[in-house]
DNA sequence: GCCAACGTTGGC
DNA sequence: GCCAACGTTGGC
């Protein structure tokens, strides 16, 4: 089993969100590299949520992978914010995940408890500038931060 | 709202 | 294939 951190804006699709509907289709995600990091994702893998654009930004629950190489249906949706023109259903350009929710954790782990405690390169969300929105995190990385979370 | 970081596009 | 222009992300 492997360890992830996918980021969403609570704004457009947070945490109470994915509680509420239990399982959710991640799609949006428009970038070649994190869109590589869905493709190689298996089922039973687990995500950390990353609320980005909050005050503050940071880790707020935990996510397991329920299916994977999924079509990402917005790509084809024209009156979506995802749609991708240059896409077509005989080769579409844009895979991704089902997720369901696991748990929400008592307190958010702020960006700046991680940067504390994690070093850029041991936890990419920290590195200046990263805008990845979908990145690995490895498993003693990850137990860390589950202890953190409790 | 600002703006640094940085990925993508397209002319050449 | 280079790289300037442009658009987006995301912390602050």
């Amino acid at each position: 089993m492997n360890y992830w951190l996918m980021k969403s804006e609570p704004e457009v699709y947070g945490i109470a969100d994915l509680e509420r509907d239990r399982t959710t289709i991640w799609d949006g995600v428009r970038n070649y590299q994190a869109r590589n990091f869905l493709r190689s994702m298996a089922s039973g893998d687990r995500a950390f949520f990353y609320h980005s654009n909050a005050s503050p930004p940071g880790i707020i629950g935990l996510m397991q992978v329920v299916e994977t190489d999924l079509v990402d249906p917005s790509q084809f949706d024209a009156s979506s914010h995802y749609y991708d023109p240059k896409s077509t259903p005989e080769k579409p350009r844009w895979q991704t995940v089902e997720v369901e929710f696991i748990e929400r954790f008592p307190s958010l782990i702020s960006l700046d408890t991680l940067r504390q405690n994690f070093s850029p390169d041991d936890l990419w969300v920290v590195r200046q500038g990263n805008r990845l929105s979908v990145m690995p995190i490895e498993i003693p990385v990850a137990e860390k931060i589950l202890a953190m979370a409790r």
